[in-house]
RNA sequence: GGUGUGGUAGUUCAGCUGGUUAGAAUGCCUGCCUGUCACGCAGGAGGUCGCGGGUUCGAGUCCCGUCCAUACCGCCA
């Protein structure tokens, strides 16, 4: 038996006890005639003790210990003359009798601490040493109670975990592709998913009218904090249903997340605002809803007055910070710096300030008149002692800007908050996408989703009016899922492949299994993906999803730990049929 | 693909307008220490300044290129 309890067991109940420990040594510290040794493993630390009549071989064990060595350790458990208040298991210690080293270490390159002296890059190459410490493993564990409770609530539901194939055909559609050759068929490759979408699909024509699959999926896309090229998904999909169901019982189970996991209770209804009043009001299909500062129009109240920037602006849009009217020359100026940066992309800033006695002072003072500016303050609901922000120019590029504006005086006002938690439904998004560049539209969520019958009227007038039923649930200013009605009817399907610009043809290469399945009696169906990674960095309050991920890549897509990707043999190569056009660099 | 930031002991970093032998902290090694828990004290080892080129009497420092990392933009149905 290599232990008797683990290292975060033992209390002063235990007092006298005999015990045996296995673990990593987190820590010695030699006082000469005693050692403390503190042994640690995945459940906590305990101290070790080798003191002056302790046997010659345990106090030479002791000795040639180093950092991260596995060891084993017997002893008898006694009260702590000096107790330390900050571990759990600081009441008591053992005194070693026996010590037997189960297998050395090499020094680490970095200390295995909560706060860590090494870099990201070495510890992204020790991945599993920087496993070893707190903050990692208590993400993982945060990952390990949310997907279990995520399984527990659908199940109760009635709601079915199948497992979907991962070696798939490609699509053009969306993002790019993994992709994988096929050995037995040279010159043919599989695709790894960019989602189950299709098959859950298939899987409702099957008649498994709820579904749900923790999945992983596969972008070949750049990378970002928050995006990983495989990442993983809550995916569900039900049948019979309408909307207002699916929203409900998955508001249902994020409130079963928030509570078991944050025990943070939402006893009002998740707010749903419309696509087009996300734009309007925050210049983001995921508005941060944390704090307010939404948008003004006040294009036409700014025009005529002899301003030009304002006079040639397609949209002048205001937001008031409140209580900043007292910020100085300097402050002003760093906020217009930060609008001009090029992720923000807009011209200047203009601000009106109105002071505690309700005078104006503006950076247009010479254009407009004090009525004019109180005008504005009015339209804004902005009282003394308030800041009007004003930004100008074409409308989708203001909103943009604006909408950073917004969420960096947000920041600076503390107002984001990470400890406190703002869900939001956002409802009728569009359902198609123009791209100037292909100069043809594309589907916004996916080429699945329903448009709302009212809208489709429009499909033959201006396609880009008509709304999907689709929505997306958004925490924080994070879209943490996204999902919709689909279409169930192979005509209307059809339809929609054709305004996407696909031939019948094309369609029916790509989609056919889709389309053939959906003339076997398609029942209505709808459903709903959630980025898991994204949902924990969220309750762990952390902006990276890395970290919640036991075995994540780099920035450039790289595994530096077993160094993937990596070239193949020609003999592999040959196997698969491939030709390497360049030699790999290296 | 683009922009910004960074790359100097094992590690995290400092190193000014170019100028003797490149520093600190921590880690590591040795010795001392009976109540430590960021133990303490004394000593020691440890460097291709990412790589390549250029400017210069002289480059960690300036210039060009390149690689790597990172945040963001493009991209991510």
């Amino acid at each position: 038996m290599y232990r008797t309890h683990t290292c975060g067991q033992l209390r002063k109940d235990n007092i006298s006890e005999t015990v045996t420990l296995a673990g990593w040594v987190q820590k010695i510290r030699n006082l000469g005639a005693m050692t403390f040794i503190d042994i640690r493993d995945r459940y906590g630390i305990t101290q070790l003790v080798v003191e002056e009549h302790a046997t010659p071989a345990v106090r030479e064990t002791a000795a040639s210990l180093g950092r991260e060595f596995v060891i084993q350790a017997t002893g008898r458990v006694v009260e702590r003359s000096a107790k330390n208040p900050k571990l759990p298991t600081g009441e008591i210690e053992i005194v070693v009798e026996e010590l037997k080293v189960l297998n050395p270490s090499l020094t680490p390159p970095f200390t295995i601490e909560d706060q860590s002296d090494g870099g990201d890059e070495l510890r992204m190459k020790y991945r599993f040493l920087d496993l070893r410490r707190n903050p990692l493993k208590n993400a993982l564990i945060l990952r390990h109670q949310l997907t279990h409770e995520v399984r527990r609530f659908l199940d109760q539901r009635g709601f079915l975990e199948i497992e979907t194939p991962y070696l798939i055909g490609s699509t053009p559609e969306g993002a790019r592709d993994f992709v994988v050759p096929s050995r037995m068929n040279p010159g043919e490759f599989y695709a790894l998913p960019q989602s189950p979408q299709t098959f859950k699909q298939l899987l409702m024509v099957a008649g498994y009218d709820r579904y749900f699959q923790i999945v992983r999926c596969f972008r070949d896309e750049d990378l970002r904090a928050d995006r990983q090229p495989e990442f993983t998904q809550i995916d569900c999909e039900m049948s019979f249903v309408e909307r207002d169901d699916i929203l409900e019982i998955f508001e249902a189970m994020a409130k079963h997340l928030f509570k078991t996991l944050l025990n943070i209770d939402f006893p009002e209804a998740f707010p749903r605002m419309t696509w087009a009043d996300a734009m309007a009001n925050y210049g983001s299909d995921k508005p941060d809803i944390r704090f307010g500062m939404t948008f003004r129009d006040i294009t036409k109240l700014t025009q005529g007055k002899g301003f030009g920037v304002f006079d040639s602006a397609e949209y002048v849009g205001a937001i008031c910070a409140e209580g900043c009217a007292g910020y100085t020359r300097k402050q002003l100026d760093e906020l217009t710096e930060f609008v001009k940066r090029p992720q923000v992309g807009a011209k200047g800033l203009v601000y009106v300030r109105i002071d505690a006695d309700g005078h104006y002072k503006s950076s247009v003072d010479k254009f407009y008149t004090p009525e004019d500016l109180a005008s504005w303050a009015a339209a804004c609901g902005a009282k003394p002692g308030d800041l009007l922000l004003i930004l100008s120019g074409p409308r989708k590029q203001t909103l943009t800007a604006l909408c950073e504006l917004r969420l960096e005086m947000g920041a600076r006002l503390g107002l984001r908050d990470k400890s406190k938690f703002a869900p939001l439904w956002v409802v009728d998004f569009p359902l198609l996408e123009w791209d100037d560049e292909t100069q043809r539209y594309y589907a916004m969520h996916h080429p699945f989703t329903s448009p709302k019958l009212e809208d489709i009227d429009l499909f033959d007038t201006d396609p880009g009016k008509v709304r999907a039923n689709a929505y997306d649930f958004v925490v924080n200013g994070v879209e943490v899922g996204g999902g919709s009605l689909r279409i169930f009817d192979a005509g209307l399907q059809n339809k929609m492949f054709q305004v996407l610009g696909f031939t019948p043809e094309e369609a029916q290469r790509q989609f056919g299994f889709l389309m053939n399945a959906f003339k076997y009696g398609a029942p209505p169906h709808g459903g709903i993906a959630f980025g898991l990674d994204r949902w924990c960095s969220l309750f762990g309050g952390a902006d990276s999803i890395r970290d919640f991920i036991a075995f994540p890549k780099n920035n450039s897509g790289r595994d530096t730990m077993i160094d993937a990707p990596a070239p193949l043999a020609q003999a592999q190569l040959d196997e698969l049929s491939l030709e390497v056009r360049e030699p790999v660099k290296k």
